[in-house]
DNA sequence: ATGCCCTATTATATAGGA
């Protein structure tokens, strides 16, 4: 079977509802995960999304910061949920579709200002919520599964705007390009999007801050669709819906897409 | 690279985002 799936920052679900209905509405992933929904589960306006044909969510929230959820319309049970680096966030959701494929949701800290661990404690939890997920994946040797999320790190010089002047940032930085790319070989992770789009520069995030984010056009590419070996081949049709970033009360990230076919 | 920003909170300033 064939399916499509997004991946989402909304900072806010329920502020943004009318916006995550019009993505359902207009593009029709089968499935959606959605970061930062700053909403305890059962606060999550799932009424609308069930209309849609949007029946199976697995999510995970808490009041205000965080929460992360899977709208399916494949039958999906969950199938785990992590807290890695013990800090009680509700950053990781995954479900099992009924086709087989396991589906990890993430939310990696964004890590604060400073990129110093000895001064900025935000800093020191990225680095070991990534470390706690190398080590997870290494242990668990994932198969047929597909990770997306918000995970604050723009890899590769394509990936922002400017990488020189990004260097000391956090998102770009070196350290954390590298703890994300030993993330990545741990669990054997395909990137998707880069396998589709292997060339030139790509942004799934502008700040709310630049005065005018579609001219200026200084983003970063901090959400992504991995998959394992087994079905990275079958992966296709990656792209960032910049247009979302233009809608009416936006999030400050825009969807990305993938399909496999299987 | 900072910032003319944005969100939630038993709010009316603060913490967090990145």
């Amino acid at each position: 079977m064939s399916f499509t799936l997004a991946t989402w920052n909304i900072n806010s679900v329920r502020l943004r509802e009318p916006i995550v209905l019009k993505l359902l509405e207009e593009e029709a992933p089968d499935v959606l995960c959605l970061q930062e929904c700053k909403s305890p589960v059962e606060k999550i306006p799932t009424e609308g999304f069930a209309a849609l044909g949007y029946t199976h969510m697995v999510a995970r929230g808490q009041k205000g910061y965080n929460g992360v959820a899977i709208l399916s319309k494949i039958p999906m049970v969950e199938a785990a949920s992590e807290d890695f680096a013990s800090l009680n966030h509700a950053r990781h959701i995954a479900g099992r579709l009924e086709n087989g494929v396991t589906v990890h949701n993430f939310y990696v800290p964004a890590g604060g200002d400073k990129p110093d661990r000895e001064v900025n404690e935000k800093f020191g939890q990225k680095l070991d919520y990534l470390t706690e997920m190398r080590d997870w994946f290494h242990a668990e040797k994932p198969e047929k599964s597909i990770l997306v999320g918000d995970l604050n790190i723009a890899p590769r010089e394509d990936d922002v705007w400017d990488h020189k002047k990004l260097l000391k940032v956090v998102s770009h930085t070196p350290i954390e390009v590298e703890k994300l790319a030993e993330t990545q070989e741990s669990g054997g992770w395909v990137d998707i999007t880069r396998q589709d789009v292997p060339e030139g520069k790509l942004y799934s995030w502008w700040s709310y801050r630049a005065r005018d984010w579609d001219v200026a056009d200084k983003g970063r590419r901090l959400d992504h669709v991995w998959a394992t070996p087994d079905i990275s081949n079958a992966g296709h049709g990656s792209r960032v819906l910049r247009a979302a970033r233009g809608w009416e009360k936006p999030s400050d990230h825009a969807p990305v897409f993938a399909s496999f076919d299987l």
